[in-house]
DNA sequence: CGCAGGATTGATATTACTCAACCGTGGTGG
DNA sequence: CCACCACGGTTGAGTAATATCAATCCTGCG
């Protein structure tokens, strides 16, 4: 791949806004990312999470409607979509790029379709693990309640219950800070 | 574009199913599709409306993992990837393809996202009518209550007392069959 | 004309939201 | 170094909404 440059952003900033005009397009390098829409009630509906591999967007020429923002320190380099497209490696990786980010979006949609809010956060969890990366269900979480629920369709109060609950039953641990234990019954 | 063998299926045909090999792209030509995966509790997820002009799913070399049934009687064409990977217009076509297709699957999550049941529902049924078709609101709903549900993560009973609902107070208005008109009040 | 699948409507139970008070902690300034 | 402050998180009580269960009604089609 091209050479590109690299930049750093620090925990909370933002990498990019709704709005901006698109252009190269950035792909994470290290650290982790929430990509989040603001809806016209106000309300903050969190679209996705990036891990380091991900584009964070896929807009070539139009305007990027939706917001980046880093959840911990982080590297971004951009890559202009016109280098990619034009060798044919560049062009499958980026297909391969947005069939993956399609799938997760469509994950997402499937635990927001859940009823019981229990089970949405399960899915919440697994899928958190699976973006910002995991090793025998050990994963930090760094977002706070209120972008869990966000994520999640619920209130804070709700995810704030449903992990205390977790928590007594001994199905989710918190190990230190922000960093969980997930047993064997949520992994699956 | 290349030339390419087109398919005709029936109302209700199966046009492909999830653990078929990719391969060719399948692009609809005419008529209206439901893509829907099958849940592992059996529940079945809506997960997107396709109209013509659309590609079905992007698997060229992987699993397809979701179904693609007929709403109307519709018209297929298929598309080798590495044909339309091998040209830039291709590309360039197949990547507006994913994008918007991404965009769609955004808006379906903010959709379930929404609290109430008749928010859901005026946001779906203004996706459902951008997707299918419309003039000045008037649009065809090929979908069962039951899909409608599957769509928006409501039981089928919400589903038809909203709609009871707005018909009384003519928001909505069903003009014949299957066919409805929605008011400025929805489309909004 | 009768049948079958979808749709409607009603009564009730469950669930998560709302409002509100309180707790803990990390960070800052005296 | 300690005290305080602010923000995020927790917990509780009551309410509003939708899911559930169940009966009945359409409507398109054979």
């Amino acid at each position: 791949m091209a050479a590109a440059p690299v930049r750093h952003y620090a925990k909370r900033a933002t990498i990019f806004a709704a709005g901006e005009q698109g252009g190269a397009l950035p792909k994470l390098l290290s650290g982790a990312v929430i990509l989040y829409a603001l809806l016209d009630d106000g309300r903050r509906q969190v679209l996705d999470l990036a891990g380091p591999g991900d584009l964070l967007h896929f807009e070539t020429d139009g305007v990027v409607d939706h917001y980046a923002e880093a959840l911990t320190p982080c590297e971004v380099a951009r890559f202009e979509a016109g280098d990619l497209l034009a060798t044919g490696d560049g062009a499958a990786f980026l297909m391969e790029q947005m069939r993956d980010r399609l799938a997760l979006e469509r994950r997402h949609l499937t635990m927001l379709s859940r009823k019981g809010a229990a089970e949405r956060l399960a899915d919440f969890v697994r899928l958190a693990a699976d973006c910002l990366g995991q090793r025998d269900g050990r994963f930090e979480l760094p977002l706070t309640r209120q972008q869990i629920a966000d994520f999640t369709g619920l209130t804070l109060e709700t995810v704030s219950r449903t992990f205390a609950q977790w928590e007594r039953e001994a199905v989710l641990t918190r190990l230190a800070g922000r960093t969980y234990q997930m047993s064997e019954a949520l992994a699956a």
